[in-house]
DNA sequence: GACGTCTTGTGAAAACGTGCACAAACGTTC
DNA sequence: GAACGTTTGTGCACGTTTTCACAAGACGTC
């Protein structure tokens, strides 16, 4: 009866794949694909069949041996296990470039998530409508969170200002963050933050492509190991 | 004489640090800040002051015991390493809502990139000016890769168009691919490929909210344990 | 120049993540 | 119902990352 109660914790780094396992199994079951093996979802996600298999069994014993893995089912799991069973409104604070492209992002929406609310701290941008949404004053957060029961917030709003935007929308009730803005954001504990910085990424990418170009220079017999950072594949 | 030639290789994880340390290090000496020590900068970074020593210690020696870090020589070191001495002109492919986003972004020229380029697949964007520059068509990349001897390719087209965006951009000569599309591209042997997927990061943060809710649910007794992710600290 | 305080740099242990390899289970064929 | 090919689920070994703990070095003081 219980057993499904506290299903044993997943690894950080199996629940970063989960949403890249699921987007693929969702569109191969839209082009009519109902069963997969491990080695052909670790094809099209660009991993190991051995890992594929074991960020799986951490959501229960779903496969079948011999054939694999009914798409569908796989799907419903996936997303049950992610808590998508139900949309998830979000609210971004920032209109600004960033925070528009954000509103307007089609793959927002993609599965689950919707956008809540938009809010700014500048009256000039307050009342455009951006990805469908009116922009309202930053001083609303408050009653647009708690309007919505939202508790996932979007900061998009420049560096400076990140730390502010994390304040206010920990105060507003929201108990995860994503943050947009290149800045380290402290919160109080409980409060679960992800992070994109843009600057962080390309940073990355020169450092290799430094090395890479350090490796030609250093020696024309080293062949270039070939990095492949997440997501890559040969 | 050497010693230089062949540094001991930085792990995958200092590098994806160094630039978050870089950022602060050089916020704080522009407000004056002339030393600090693996602690403080431990602080700002939301990290292990053990974990900032051991990855400053991957570019050498630089501390002084009993002091700290000389900031400006730090900040000097770090962008060295990381390849940052000089520009790394971008181009971004696909103008969309995503591709006006981060070609306007400050972030982006934050420190030393520039976008070298922004092309489109479609002629009605063609000709339209964003962040500065002249937006051209998608089969003159090769031409606007040579000409600025570019290397770094940023993805910010629907999902669907990625997968050639990433095989032009190779065919163009770029060697590394920040991909912001949501789907796993395939790139030949010794390109870099990061990825910025909005999506994923939202659904990870969902997972959490839904587990918080779950443990609620399931036992009152039991204290949220508190997620830090990347980056958050409490 | 001996002593005390501070902070780095780094071995070593612990924790975490990955990939191999293979037994167990399933379906099919004869 | 036995034999065979296929694919899962997982134990185990390996590599990477994090954290601890402390010796070694720098500075200031007397």
């Amino acid at each position: 009866m219980a057993g499904q109660r506290t299903r044993r914790r997943i690894p950080e780094a199996t629940v970063a794949r989960l949403p890249v396992y699921l987007r693929i199994l969702s569109e191969q079951f839209d082009i009519d694909v109902t069963k997969m093996s491990s080695e052909e979802l670790a094809e099209l996600a660009g991993v190991n069949a051995a890992k594929v298999r074991k960020d799986l069994s951490y959501l229960g014993s779903y496969g079948t041996r011999g054939v694999g893995y009914e798409v569908e089912f796989l799907v419903y799991q996936i997303r049950r296990e992610l808590g998508l069973t139900h949309d998830w409104p979000v609210v971004i604070v920032g209109a600004g470039n960033m925070g528009q492209a954000l509103a307007g992002y089609n793959g927002f929406g993609d599965r689950g998530f919707t956008v809540g609310g938009i809010v700014d701290i500048d009256e000039a941008k307050v009342g455009a409508v951006v990805g469908g949404v009116r922009v309202r004053h930053l001083s609303e957060l408050t009653q647009v969170v708690a309007a919505r029961n939202i508790s996932i917030g979007v900061i998009a709003t420049p560096g400076l200002a990140a730390q502010d935007a994390a304040d206010a929308l920990v105060t507003a009730g929201v108990t995860s963050i994503l943050n947009f803005a290149p800045t380290v954001i402290n919160v109080p504990h409980g409060i679960s933050v992800g992070k994109v910085d843009l600057a962080v990424e390309l940073q990355i990418l020169a450092y290799h492509e430094q090395r890479r170009i350090n490796a030609k220079k250093g020696s024309s017999l080293v062949s270039v190991p070939g990095e492949s950072r997440r997501g890559a594949s040969a």
